[in-house]
DNA sequence: GACCTGCTGCGGGCTG
């Protein structure tokens, strides 16, 4: 029986009243697998492939909507996508009498209203939003969820391996618990590295199926290579990235807000100048919301005209922003799978291949972009998720809500509840114990009678409208611009009065700073630099940095490079055919220069990061380069580094205790995580091991590594 | 050398 027969009449009615001559592959798949059983489904496919209907035709079709209570509860990590989805969502429901209801922190309440007086159809949330409905009014969750029979995920890959993601494991789980029957799990995603960890994230990975849809799309790959003078792009860069752009649909990527702007400011001057297309945008979390829907809006409505956006990972999730016709990608992104995300933005129609540009501006970027661009399209490589295993402070985060959306609970009955959780599943009951005593310490939690209840301390956090989110967010300056919020920046030696910032693709003098309520009030101006941002760098898998070793010990000739890419390539082989490397998997360089050393470890983030703590450890006076993953080593002669580096291996074992001290000397530290300062030291310090460091790849690193001297 | 994400409940003022 074909796919299409096995919809309900109102369901195909839909389908063909649209048009539709086919169901995509995925579309067929997942109405089979869904319609047959009542097991769990990841749906993995490329943005804008109709993954939303795949999972919904389907689940219409099968599900009475007659029934009260929600029947289907649709979870999504943007609310931008929620209003986006509901609009499709409602569209096919209109022929089925359906109703959908949108429930986050912007919704109508007049509609949540509506729907908690009487559950039914469809609602599309949050994490967050539900979050607060188990702390405030479980007993909603209970009347509305009760007979839920199943929930969508979208962007499942987004929460995969994040602190989010095992807030949302948890709630899904606590939900599960108030339903008389287990509700099923659709998510869609993504191409993603890790089906495991997918298949995982439903709570019952055995009865979970993946499908994907493989097909790949062509793509034209160009690089180029401009080395940059300073902290400014070239301007030789620019113009060719205006020439690049100009009469196409494009994002670019350039990694950071403050070149986003750069490059937008810079690209639009030169478009004024020669009567270009005036549709260059910046967009990115610092520019104000509603900015950022007209962005969204114009790209999307705008069929005939061309346009620029600059970006960062904003527009890596699936906003419907329609038709682009090229990606560019301004020096290598940290990660395959975030560069699979970009690439995947683009080349939206059917006949044509997408365009990809990258540019490096930099000699170590160009290498780690060619290594970047070989691991996706020859190796098919993706980083696999790197996962919390005991997530301690998500434990502290759902120990306080369950307390809180109980009242009060039995201390056996909490430990039981957590302890079931598969967000929690590898915690030990001793953990959970050290944890729960930790809160009733410094009282976040309080003994009365049998019962647990909200200690003194604790009533402050969870009575808070932050607590329903597990990350951290900075207080920044308002920009406004005539009553209009333009954005947001963060305090800096930038923000006076007088200086002149872009944002939002535009030009700003800073006429007044008020410091008490955050706000900065600008006017248009001319000329103008770009804003800082704090941040700590991102963390590079081990197989990115063994590509660049790779390609730096080779001989390939790349077609796809320009002139002065090849010719920096050429030179960078040039300067490591000193050493007389053998093994590319075990050997590593040191360069013995006149008065220091230059260690190549060609290694992970996590792994160097490692390293570096050993070395301060043993008294090796170092530096880290982590771009070109090189530790500047000095005072100390090759000979007696190489027999300290010998040495490292059995000072491991005691990680702990050197992050303790680490710990004990800059407490700031645990600052990554919103409710890691909860936890006694030592789970404190095995979360700061998980998140910077990796004792097990160094130990390998260590025992299997040869340097290489020149 | 970084990027991103979400938000209750209540009271007061205003509009229709």
């Amino acid at each position: 029986m074909k796919a299409f027969d096995l919809l309900s009449a109102p369901v195909r009615k839909f389908v063909r009243n649209r048009g539709w001559h086919e169901l995509r592959k995925i579309q067929a798949a997942a109405i089979t697998g869904i319609m047959s059983s009542d097991d769990n489904y990841i749906l993995a496919s490329r943005t804008a492939s109709g993954k939303t209907e795949a999972a919904f035709l389907p689940v219409l079709s099968k599900l009475n909507f007659e029934e009260t209570g929600v029947q289907v509860l649709y979870i999504s990590p943007l609310v931008a996508l929620i209003n986006d989805q509901f609009l499709r969502i409602e569209e096919l429901c209109k022929y089925l009498n359906i109703r959908v209801t949108k429930w986050h922190g912007e919704a109508n309440s007049a509609q949540k209203n509506r729907l908690t007086r009487n559950p039914e159809g469809i609602v599309l949330i949050t994490p967050e939003s539900l979050e607060a409905m188990l702390v405030n009014k479980p007993f909603l969750v209970k009347g509305m969820f009760s007979n839920l029979k199943y929930t969508v995920i979208d962007e499942i890959h987004s929460f995969l391996g994040t602190d989010r993601g095992t807030q949302l494991k948890s709630i899904l789980h606590r939900m599960q618990c108030v339903n008389a029957k287990p509700f099923s799990i659709i998510g869609l995603s993504a191409t993603i590295g890790d089906y495991g960890e997918a298949k995982r994230f439903t709570g019952n990975e055995s009865k979970t199926t993946v499908f994907r849809d493989t097909s790949a799309k062509e793509i034209n790959v160009l690089f180029r290579y401009f080395k940059d003078n300073g902290d400014e792009l070239s301007i030789e860069l620019l113009k060719d990235l205006y020439m690049e752009t100009k009469d196409r649909k494009v994002l670019i990527f350039p990694n950071s807000r403050g070149r986003a702007e750069e490059i937008a400011v810079k690209l639009k001057k030169i478009s004024d100048r020669v009567d270009g297309h005036p549709n260059y945008f910046s967009h990115h979390s610092s520019v104000d919301r509603e900015v950022r829907e007209y962005v969204e809006h114009f790209a999307k409505n705008n069929h005939r005209e061309n346009f620029c956006i600059s970006c960062t990972s904003t527009l890596e999730l699936g906003i419907d922003i329609g038709t682009v016709d090229e990606i560019v990608q301004i020096d290598a992104t940290y990660s395959i799978s975030s560069f699979i995300q970009r690439v995947g933005r683009s080349g939206r129609k059917d006949d044509r291949p997408a365009r990809l540009c990258l540019y490096a501006t930099d000699k170590w970027d160009l290498l780690q972009s060619i290594a970047c661009w070989l691991l996706y399209s020859r190796d098919m490589f993706v980083e696999p998720v790197k996962m919390q295993e005991k997530p301690y402070d998500i434990l502290v985060h759902q120990s306080l809500s369950i307390v809180k959306g109980n009242s009060e609970i039995k201390l056996k009955s909490l430990i039981r509840q957590l302890k079931n959780n598969p967000a929690f599943s590898q915690t030990e009951i001793v953990e959970i114990e050290q944890v729960l005593n930790h809160l009733l310490k410094i009282d976040f939690l309080e003994k009365a009678e049998q019962d647990i209840i909200i200690g003194i301390e604790g009533e402050n956090i969870v009575n808070s409208r932050n607590f329903y989110s597990v990350f951290k967010t900075e207080k920044n300056f308002k920009v406004i611009h005539a009553g209009n919020t333009i954005g947001e920046l963060p305090f800096s030696f930038q923000i006076a009065e007088g200086a002149n910032i872009l944002l939002a693709a535009r030009i700003w003098k800073i006429r007044s700073v008020d410091s008490e309520s955050k706000k900065i009030d600008v006017i248009p101006a001319k000329d103008g630099k770009k804003p800082v941002f704090f941040g700590s760098g991102g963390s590079i898998h081990p197989k990115i940095r063994e590509k660049m070793l790779e390609i730096l010990c080779g001989d390939e000739e790349y077609d796809f490079l320009d002139r002065s890419g090849h010719d920096e390539i050429k030179q960078l082989r040039r300067d490591f055919s000193v050493f007389n490397l053998q093994n590319i998997q075990t050997d590593r360089l040191l360069f013995k220069a006149e008065n220091h050393l230059c260690l190549f470890t060609f290694t992970g983030t996590l792994v160097n990061h490692t390293l570096k703590l050993l070395f301060d450890v043993v008294g090796i006076k170092n530096e880290l380069y982590e771009q070109s993953s090189m530790f500047d080593i000095s005072d100390i002669s090759a000979d007696d580094f190489l027999s300290k580096w010998k040495t490292l291996p059995k000072y491991l074992p005691d990680m702990n205790v050197h992050i303790g001290n680490s710990l004990k000397d800059k407490p700031i530290q645990m600052d990554f995580s919103k409710y890691g300062v909860y936890l006694p030291e030592n789970l404190q310090i095995e979360l700061l091991k998980n998140k910077y460091f990796d004792t097990g790849q160094t130990d390998l690193f260590l025992k299997t590594t040869k340097i290489i001297e020149n």
